[in-house]
DNA sequence: GGCATATAATTAGATTAGCTAATTATTAGA
DNA sequence: TCTAATAATTAGCTAATCTAATTATATGCC
């Protein structure tokens, strides 16, 4: 018998705040990093787009320039992101992470996926498989749906 | 072939704070009542187990009981919920949801469950299934390990 | 029965992330 | 050129989270 999008939806709703909160707990204990959730995913951003503005950092994690402006703040400080003015449009910035930054993000990324695949270790192979095809299968909804807000909070415009 | 514990892991990575981001989003937009995620989570959990103790809500929520102390704070002002002594055990409080905290718990489900069933609406009925069975298979992964967590520092303390 | 320890709620104080609104600098366009 | 829009920033607020400490009560051991 199938389950309605409802139920699925409420499911959705009971498990991925767990999921988070492991997350992050999992993330701050990464002693070498202690990264935060959204400054590991701004690392990740300017990591895939170097030389990127502070507003794309924003759009493409769906947060304000102010919120990203602090996290990118924080971090310049930290020595992991490196801030540069623009010579072609003197108001932007470019964003790139420094050695530094590049190494604690790898650091980052390796300890805590290895904290989530000690995790799931108790998943047999079969069902393994499932939870690797359920989160494809949400992956492109829930990126389609951040995308269709952006438009929605900014107007029509585009990147 | 069968996907490794690292892939699933890597896969959550993304896909959770996606996902997490959509639900803030939506659950925002519910004007009628205006509940964040965990102050949702904490009335659903009233809600499920009326005359639950406060550590009883921070231990099924994976959060320290200061967190659901400030935000159960919050909600007896608004009138969601109601703190009552118990007669057996004076240590503790027993916690349940006022008619108002019950009407605002269902609109804001049922508001918000609808936006994610709409969500995942593009999926077949045997993708639901995969994505059911899925999250049916993470959720007591990611509790026990919330458990976990919390006896680990615990006993660090000591030492 | 009384003291040591454990447990439950709370308070205090800090950090991070998020928002909106306003400001400043710069670019683009009518 | 003067006005619009755009990019970064600043200011000031709220919420959620933590650890550490405090208070009240219960439990268990001698």
């Amino acid at each position: 018998m199938s389950q309605t999008p409802e139920i699925i939806a409420r499911r959705i709703l009971d498990v991925t705040p767990l999921m988070m909160r492991v997350i992050h707990t999992e993330m701050r204990s990464q002693r070498a990093a202690d990264l935060t959730v959204p400054q590991f995913r701004v690392l990740l951003f300017i990591n895939r787009n170097p030389g990127c503005s502070l507003l794309a950092v924003a759009r493409s994690l769906g947060l304000t320039s102010p919120t990203i402006f602090k996290i990118v703040d924080g971090q310049v400080d930290d020595g992991l992101v490196r801030r540069q003015d623009s010579s072609q449009d003197r108001r932007k910035i470019l964003l790139t992470l420094t050695p530094r930054g590049q190494d604690i993000l790898q650091k980052t990324r390796e300890g805590t996926q290895l904290r989530l695949a000690e995790i799931i270790s108790p998943l047999s192979a079969p069902e393994r498989e499932v939870v690797f095809e359920a989160l494809g299968l949400l992956q492109p909804l829930f990126l389609q749906r951040n995308e269709q807000e952006k438009m929605i909070n900014h107007g029509e415009r585009e990147s």
